[in-house]
DNA sequence: GATGAATGAGAATTCATTCAT
DNA sequence: AATGAATGAATTCTCATTCAT
């Protein structure tokens, strides 16, 4: 990591930030830059693209750690209801133990930068956990729901307790997180 | 229905539209204006606070609605679990219904918009909805999760559901739409 | 002419001095505005495609006012050759006389605001001159050039001199344009 | 021709290009410096005193190279008249066969760029120019217009339809360029 | 109640220039 | 000589809000 990768990941940092704490309208380039500790100007060196690239960026940052955590727990040589499970699990404690990544890509959903070409090219990290996910259909595991659905039963319930507990309106226990695990589980599998 | 509030109702159904189609950020009151049929300045007249109270008030009557028709599907003389499963259900096709409402939600929920002070105002029309889960929480026929993580699994999956099928992502015939609500079902019952 | 036009008109005004004084890039909307004695977000309620059209809008405004001056000073019950005579001569004057427009024209030309869909726009309005031009070719009154040459004789060497007496490179006395005029008319006429 | 000079040569013939095509507020130095296939930085040390001394290089080379190609066609042993006829033709015929130093040239008399200071060092290398001009005056040989005039009247009109010419706004054949040479001698000559 | 012209603070972005390497 | 990352002032443009009519 030299020292051009660390300004680069420095504006990349603070714009997960700024963004989780004040949405992408209340986070003006600036800010960006001043909080980041470089000029305005660098941003655009690093992100030809402006703002909309440095959003896009973050995005496909993030998504690749969050994928790249869930197969590392992953343990291909157990059986595949093990395998979904993990899924599951994984996937959801790291949106709870992740929060302002969870905001920043809740907003990211809901924002016009959101569309159909990122979504393509983003799906394509997903390949080895669709495999699994298709076998498991195949093999009467879990219910015999579309990829897209599947997907939001794993993760958009841990998101969105992600957020209520970022602003505080929950307090998610241990106890209470293996239970929901549970009852997600319950929901998912045949 | 005087002139007086369908003028204040074209308001407010434009915003609707124009936020659930371009975001916060990319709707301009100016923008309202014009496709509501009026002119800027009248919009302040109506909503004195600018366009934080225009997004404050469309939350709210969006939020009655969707309370309305959830209580509207009630039938207070059945069985605890057949009403529990009843706001599970009608929550899920509101959301499913009504994709524009939900785009526009959903997207408030993550913005500065949304603060504690305006939770706690519209946690109060939830007060009916909150005493049969608690009930039913107490009869054991549903998880003993707290209210919010309840709340969470009866709508933050149609919301995010709805949204997929807004964009076209999926497509959900009716079949499948009752499987959901089966598996919800299966994650908050006992 | 009422005071939206004189808005109008300032910010057009103002815009014509200071670019013939400081070119295109020396020209700031902030700078028109503040000398124009207005808001920078009037001057885009009045020239909706911002300063792109504000540059345009000059042009059209300056090219209709200088043929105006031309048709003004032609008597179309004279002989055709004291017609193009007239052409020559008002064409001249006026480039001498307005050297701020001069100046701006000059500037346009090698800009690239000019192109060619505005090029065939204000040829139209060329139309009353070019019709005249080639009826006395037809006559054999002037030489055998096209009129875009026919043009350029006309008036780029007034455009020329216009410019260099502006920045007082040279002193033009009345008797030197009467001669220069006569010496244009030699160059054109057969 | 050493390598140092091949660097000089390709940033001023890069910038004549880029400025002929997009003006000097659309070529910025950075772009310069990826065309020519150099380092920003590299352009601060041939042009010490930055963009303002790059453009002013560019500007003396080019009037240089045209003056430089007017007098190679001058033959000094020929009458007067003759002398005065070829300068006509040689700066109309450069004009036309330079389409982009043209453009340069047109944009850099409008500019800011261009002041009395550098007019009057550029003056000096006309000075051979000059005197065969002062001689053809006092011979009565063409008319009596001071010298800006004759410059104006020689090389205006062919910059002005070189111009035209290089936006494709006119096609100039070999007939019309030789009547044309004709007619402007027609206007300068007694 | 109703209009829309007017304001001006603030946002994204560009670019001439510098300087550590 | 050469590089190109870094700076930050300046520019264009937007938009929530106000107010004279």
């Amino acid at each position: 990591m030299n020292q051009i990768d660390d300004k680069r990941q420095a504006i990349l940092k603070t714009t997960l930030r700024l963004i989780a704490e004040n949405g992408f309208h209340g986070t003006a380039m600036s800010k960006v830059a001043k909080e980041a500790g470089v000029s305005t100007g660098i941003i655009y060196h690093y992100f030809k693209g402006g703002k909309d690239e440095l959003v896009l960026e973050l995005y496909r940052f993030l998504k690749g750690k969050c994928v790249g955590f869930i197969l590392d727990e992953l343990d291909i040589s157990q059986p595949l209801s093990a395998q979904m499970k993990s899924i599951c699990e994984a996937s959801f404690r790291y949106s709870l133990n992740h929060p302002m990544e969870t905001l920043y890509l809740q907003q990211f959903y809901t924002s016009p930068y959101h569309n159909a070409e990122i979504q393509e090219e983003i799906g394509q990290c997903y390949a080895p956990l669709k495999d699994i996910i298709e076998r498991a259909r195949e093999e009467m595991i879990i219910k015999d729901f579309p990829d897209a659905v599947i997907g939001s039963l794993i993760s958009d319930v841990a998101t969105s307790l992600a957020q209520k507990q970022a602003v505080g309106l929950i307090e998610l226990n241990e106890e209470l997180v293996d239970s929901l695990i549970g009852a997600i589980w319950e929901a998912i599998r045949r």
